[in-house]
DNA sequence: CGTAGGGTTGAGAAAGTTCAAATAATGTGG
DNA sequence: CCACATTATTTGAACTTTCTCAACCCTACG
């Protein structure tokens, strides 16, 4: 085979459309994406204005409070969703994960920051020529608003988490809520992934690394999870449920 | 003058609809709520489907998890927001003041419990009424989603106040925030009015009563604030800022 | 083999919490 | 309008949890 329908694989930048190889159609993310509710024809005229990004681990990109020229649909990969004080202290909004929609809001500017955890493939489109196709679809911003109101969801669990769960608690709802996230884009189940740092766990959770790294340890110990390089490994998920106080 | 335009006070429950007098037209927070995009003639459809409930202090619009029957326009009033876990601790996602919307997800069931901070008048909707205006009306998806995507900021200020701020400056940075929304709807913005208790307070910041109580006495203490009754008056808004470290 | 970047562990300090009690506000019936 | 009951708020002292700072370990990599 001398096409390999996957080959975008730029390094770090833009590839040029090869839409007939790789297009819409067959793209991986498609049915978890806010693409699932546009028909085929839809699709093609959406295709038109996409084009593959991929991104290097620690590459943003963009920026907490600059122009929101491009919007994208995470394809392949991690992302990291930050703010920051302007002391240097940081929160960790949230990870984005394939599947999931950057820049569901429309707004003008960025309100945080994006960074790839990880090699990370994207569909960018121009926040523009995005909306201007929303506007054509009222279904597609019916299905961007339905997001919003998932994350506005996940935002209120991680509200209620920050203020008022213990740090074991946090660890605990943390693990189980990213097995949960990982099962929902068909993942393993047992041994979750963790393709963040302790420090960006640490900044999800309102805690330091330290402490992470100390719970972790402990659940470890108490053979409720097992730390495994780059993962951890949930070998008592009720006793986890339990800790978690959710 | 025989018709008062704004005479609809039924205590604690729905009441007639007299739309003659008392219209959207002449609605006291339509320019701020998400009617505001509505055309007159849209209003008046609208408003027959719509109805004027008032509640007391204390009592609940809705509850966490139940099905998402109504959705309300707040015109009058305060509104608590909260989430609980199951073994009680209580965390204040937000407070809901005239202008704003309960139920801009559109969700079937409601994801926080909506409680009356004192008596508060609402222009309520069946959701699928509701929605199906919406499902004709592009440009009201429109504005709920940019609603929507507001609220996913301020959720996220919360997310960063919560996980990365210290007491003192989370109590700081609410007053300034509380003080901002009220002068959106054209209130005095010296003298904040608190409509909500202490422990609202501190279950928003995800802190104790105490600790509250302590650091608005501290701030007193410092002639930063003065703590009156109801509320506070900001003496030094701007030892406030720096100390809110946004 | 040495170095760099994560990650882990320990000891002491600090910020908040908890528990207890005192002090305001608020509401109620006489 | 007052006395009392009730609820909300403030304050103090002891205690916990989490943080800070410092050292150490491990793995990857040149």
């Amino acid at each position: 085979m001398l096409v390999d329908t996957r080959s975008c694989e730029s390094s770090a930048h833009a590839c040029s459309h090869k839409r007939s190889e790789d297009g819409c159609a067959d793209c991986k993310v498609r049915l978890i994406s806010v693409c699932s509710v546009l028909a085929l024809a839809e699709l093609e005229e959406l295709e038109l204005l996409s084009q593959h990004l991929s991104f290097e681990k620690g590459q943003a990109l963009f920026g907490q409070g600059e122009a929101a020229n491009s919007v994208y649909n995470v394809i392949e990969g991690a992302l990291r969703l930050t703010r920051l004080l302007p002391d240097g202290r940081r929160q960790v909004m949230g990870f984005a994960l394939p599947g999931d929609f950057l820049g569901l809001a429309l707004q003008e500017r960025h309100s945080v920051s994006a960074e790839a955890l990880g090699p990370v493939k994207t569909c960018r489109f121009g926040r523009h020529d995005f909306a201007a196709v929303v506007e054509a679809k009222p279904h597609l911003l019916r299905s961007l608003h339905e997001r919003a109101g998932y994350e506005l969801n996940l935002a209120q669990d991680q509200m209620l988490l920050l203020g008022r769960r213990t740090a074991e608690e946090k660890v605990a709802a943390f693990l189980l809520s990213l097995r949960d996230r990982f099962a929902r884009t068909g993942r393993c189940s047992v041994t979750v992934e963790l393709p963040m740092g302790r420090q960006d766990v640490a900044d999800y959770l309102g805690l330091t690394i330290e402490t992470v790294s100390r719970i972790l340890s402990r659940l470890d110990r108490a053979h409720t999870i097992l730390v495994v390089p780059g993962g951890v490994r949930l070998l008592d998920q009720d006793r986890l449920r339990r800790l978690a106080a959710s």
